[in-house]
DNA sequence: GTGAAAGCGCTAACAT
DNA sequence: ATGTTAGCGCTTTCAC
C-alpha cells in the first residue's frame, strides 16, 4: 500500500527518487557527487532533496558498504580533565576524517571494559582507541586481539606487540621532577601511586627512582602504593606520617593522589612549600589559582590523541607491519608548592622542558 | 562465489544458520529467545554460535526494525566534572534500558551544536538529551523542534513548551547562598557570570538578588557579566577591584568563574575568608582540599540525569501531553572560604539543605 | 547517462 | 516448528 503524504516517516532515497522522477541509483550517485549524471537530473534531485529535507542514513549506507565510519573510544572515566579533553580531541580528529566517534566509559572496571569493547565489536566499528583501566594485558585488550579488532592503546600501557601504543613519557617526566627536587636540595622523598594502574605507575616510579639514584645516591625514596582504591592510600599515608616520617617532598603519580596528599597536609596543618614540597602527575586548571599553586607534570593530550588517531587510521587503511610504541614528552610546571627543604625560598614559576 | 573459510569476515546469521542446518529465521528466533523452536535446534544453533563467535549486528537489526536503540547526548564540553559525570550517568541509564549512548561535545559553539544534532538526526537516534550551549532557543533546539526529534533539554534552560526540560534549581540555590551570607553580616556583594549562558545565569542571579532584597534591603549587589568568553570577565573583574571596590563576598555563578575569582584574589594577595568571602556555583573535588576549602553549590547530577532519561523514555514510548519543566534542588556546601565580613571567624563546615 | 537487480545483516509475515 | 519471502535504506555492478 502506498504511504500517505502526511505520514511522519522520514524521507528515504526512494522518496527522493520518485519525487525527482529518477531512480534511487541516480539519487545515490548525485549524493556522492558522481559527475556522470545529466545536469538536469542533478538539479531535479537537489530540488527533491531540499523539498523533502532528505539526508542519507549513514548507518544504512555503511551497512551496504560493509564498513562503518565509526571510531570507538574507551576511557576509564569521563570525569577527569585528562580523559575529558582526550575524548574531545579524539572526537575532533575522527570527525576530521569523516568518522563519528562513539565514546564509552569503562568506569575503572576491567569487567565493564570488556563489555564495552564487545559492544564496539558488535557495532563493527572501524577501529578503537582504548585507554585501558589497568594495562595492556587486561581482558579488553585480549578481547581486541582475539577478535582481531583494529585498535590503538593509550595512556596506561607499556609496550605490547599486539597493538600500537601511545602514551606520555612518564619516566622522563619523573626524571625531570627528580632533577628539580634534588637540585633544590631534597634528599628524602615520598612517592605515592595506585598499583592497579600498573603500567603507568611503574614507569613513573622507576623513572623517578633511577634519576634520584643517579643524581643523589644518598637520597631516600619512600613509596606508598595502594592496590586499587584511593581510600586505602589515604589510610596508608596517614599511618606513614603518624609514624613520624618527614620526607621533604612528595611526588604523587596520579591526579587523585595529589588531592589525597593535599587533604592529608591540611589535616596536619602543613603548608607547601615551607613544611613540605609537592609535585603531582597531571595538571589541572585549579592548580594555578590555589594558594599555593601546585606544581604538576602536564601530559600532552593533543599529541597523544593525534598520534593515536594517526596510527589507528594507518591500520584501518590496511597498513601492515610490527606495532609501534610512542612516548610523548611531558612538560613540568614548577609552581609554589615546591621549594627548598626546610622552608627555604621556592624556586619560582618557570616551566621546564 | 562461496566464501572461503579462512576469510576474516565476521560470521553472519546465515553462516550460523547453515552451520546449524537451519534457516536464518530460526537462528533469529533462537537469539531472541522465542520459545517455539524445537529444543534440539536451539541446541544446534547455540553450538554454531559459539563455534563461530557469532554476535548479531545491532545496527543491521535496528535497520530492519526501523528503530534505533541509541540515545544521543550533546553537552557543551567533556572537560568539566559536571558534564563528565552527567555523561557517565546518562550512559549508565541508557544502557540500563538496553540502549547505547552516543555522546558528542558541542565545544561551547552553537554552530557546532547544530551540526552535531544534525548528525544525531541522520543516525535516527531514538532520542536526544541536549545540554544547550546557551539556552532553549538556540539553533539546535530549533532544529530538534523542526525535525520533530524526541528529546529533553537539560542544564542551561528555562521553560519551553517544545520540550521537557530538567535543570537544577539555580534560583533556589542562590537564595540559600544569599541567606547564608546575609546571615553572616555581609551587605556588599559581587556576583559574576557569563552572559551567554543566559538561561541559567539569569535564574541564579535573580534568585540571589531577590533573596538579598528580602533579607537585607539595604545591601548592595554588584554584578559583572561578560558576554561569551572568560577572559573579558577577568579584565572586568580586575578593573572593578582596581577602582577600589571592596565587596565583602563574591558569588560566582559558574565554575570557571570561581577559578578566575580565585586567581584575582591571588594577584591582590587577598585571602579567604579574612579579606573576602567566596562561594562558587558548581562543586569540584579539589575544593575540599585547598587552603581554604571553597564553599560551593552542588548540582544534583544524578537526579538531573535520572529525570531527563525518565522523561525521554516516556516520550520515546509515545507518551503525549504538554512538556514539563523540572527543577532539582541543589545543596550548598559551606566551607572555609566563607566567613563574617571584616575577618571574623568563619561559619564552620556544615552542609545546608 | 540511467535504472533494474542484487545484496549488506537482519527480522517479521506468512505459508507450510 | 520451520523455511520462504520480502524488505529496512542504502550502494553497486551491469546491462541498456
Amino acid at each position: 500500500m502506498a504511504r500517505s503524504v502526511a505520514e511522519k516517516r522520514r524521507a528515504s532515497i526512494h522518496d527522493v527518487a520518485s519525487r525527482a522522477g529518477v531512480s534511487a541509483a541516480t539519487v545515490s550517485k548525485v549524493m556522492q557527487g558522481v559527475s556522470t549524471v545529466r545536469p538536469e537530473n542533478v538539479q531535479r534531485v537537489y530540488e527533491a532533496v531540499n523539498l523533502l529535507g532528505y539526508r542519507a542514513d549513514p548507518l544504512a549506507s555503511d551497512l551496504r558498504r560493509a564498513r562503518r565510519r565509526i571510531i570507538g573510544a574507551v576511557v576509564p572515566e569521563f570525569e577527569s580533565e585528562f580523559f575529558g579533553s582526550m575524548v574531545t580531541e579524539l572526537e575532533r580528529l575522527a570527525e576530521q576524517r569523516g568518522y563519528a566517534l562513539v565514546a564509552a566509559s569503562s568506569r575503572e572496571s576491567e569487567e565493564r571494559e570488556r563489555e564495552v569493547l564487545a559492544r564496539m565489536h558488535d557495532w563493527r566499528v572501524a577501529g578503537v582507541v582504548l585507554a585501558p583501566v589497568r594495562n595492556e594485558h587486561g581482558p579488553a585488550a585480549e578481547f581486541m586481539r582475539a577478535q582481531r579488532m583494529t585498535g590503538v592503546l593509550i595512556d596506561r600501557v607499556n609496550a605490547t606487540d599486539a597493538f600500537d601504543i601511545v602514551s606520555s613519557d612518564g619516566a622522563g617526566a619523573s626524571a625531570l621532577v627528580a632533577r628539580e627536587l634534588v637540585g633544590l636540595g631534597h634528599r628524602h622523598f615520598l612517592v605515592i601511586g595506585l598499583g592497579e594502574q600498573a603500567a603507568t605507575v611503574r614507569n613513573r616510579l622507576e623513572g623517578f627512582r633511577a634519576a634520584v639514584a643517579e643524581l643523589a645516591p644518598d637520597a631516600r625514596v619512600d613509596v606508598i602504593l595502594a592496590e586499587s582504591d584511593v581510600e586505602p592510600l589515604r589510610g596508608a599515608l596517614r599511618d606513614y606520617f603518624a609514624k613520624g616520617e618527614r620526607p621533604t617532598a612528595v611526588y604523587s603519580l596520579f591526579s587523585r593522589g595529589t588531592l589525597v596528599v593535599l587533604s592529608e597536609f591540611r589535616r596536619r596543618g602543613w603548608h607547601c612549600p615551607n613544611d613540605i614540597s609537592l609535585v603531582g602527575f597531571d595538571d589541572a586548571e585549579w592548580m594555578q589559582v590555589t594558594w599555593p599553586t601546585i606544581a604538576a607534570v602536564v601530559q600532552p593530550v593533543r599529541q597523544i590523541a593525534g598520534q593515536a588517531m594517526e596510527r589507528l587510521f594507518r591500520r584501518i587503511e590496511g597498513e601492515e607491519g610490527p606495532s609501534e610504541a610512542r612516548l610523548e614528552p611531558c612538560r613540568l610546571l614548577m609552581r609554589e608548592s615546591v621549594g627548598a627543604p626546610g622552608g627555604g625560598p621556592h624556586s619560582g614559576g618557570g616551566a621546564r622542558r
